[in-house]
DNA sequence: TCAATACCTGCGCAGGTATGCAGCTATGCA
DNA sequence: TGCATAGCTGCATACCTGCGCAGGTATTGA
């Protein structure tokens, strides 16, 4: 197999067969970049915190996740406005209210690995 | 319990059971801080992608590395000396070879759960 | 000793991102 | 209608981060 894009293929390699592994074990570039960005909305404590307290108390209110985290509402809303154009949460509007919630299951799944790490 | 610090007792709340429930999830600061980093290591593409070829083709040279992935070897080096940083890589010199594995279990979860997804 | 290779490091630039502040909209209640 | 509350938005600032370039170190082989 003759993995190696055309721009790169006269550089030397090392190991020449596991460079071919290397680009299949990578994948597709699309989804490494998905991934990275699913990353990237938890890289922040801030918003991690948030994400943790959604995922185990269930919905929460705007004003109340600012008071659990210690920060100030602006900040609150615009992660969550992050976190919902990403379609990692959602938000359930009552009267004044809204109640935001995790509603990506890939994302919870990372949210239950970083729980069962001694959280 | 009354588990709201003292500055942001006085604010008005919710669900003001909920509160105390979200900051017993969100649970320590340290933890949150420790994966908020942890993933922000995955959050970027080339990173990952060196991840990724690490994970699933085994210890592989710089070089090689730069040559899958389309970086040129200073990017790898650096992302590289990042992740050795940061425990989650480590390097085995053979000669002027240096050969990288993955060596952080957390991160190995999360890159399998990463190659799940359809990778 | 000289040259080539494999890798590392420091520096500076460009681009992105978090944060605080002020002000806005919408709902509930009297 | 008037007022307080819940949440959202825009803007300016400071900060961080990825990236390429140039140059340095260490190992190999002639």
């Amino acid at each position: 197999m003759h993995l190696v894009p055309a721009d790169r293929a006269d550089r030397r390699t090392i190991d020449g067969h596991r460079v071919c592994e290397a680009i299949e074990a990578i994948g597709d570039a699309e989804h490494v970049r998905t991934w990275a960005d699913r990353f990237s909305l938890l890289a922040d404590p801030k918003r991690l915190a948030l994400l943790l307290a959604l995922h185990r108390t269930g919905p929460l209110a705007v004003s109340d996740l600012a008071i659990a985290t210690g920060m100030n509402d602006p900040a609150v809303s615009q992660a969550l406005r992050l976190l919902r154009a990403a379609g990692v949460v959602a938000g359930d509007k009552e009267g004044r209210v809204v109640r935001y919630r995790v509603v990506d299951d890939d994302v919870r799944l990372l949210l239950k690995q970083c729980v069962a790490d001694g959280g």
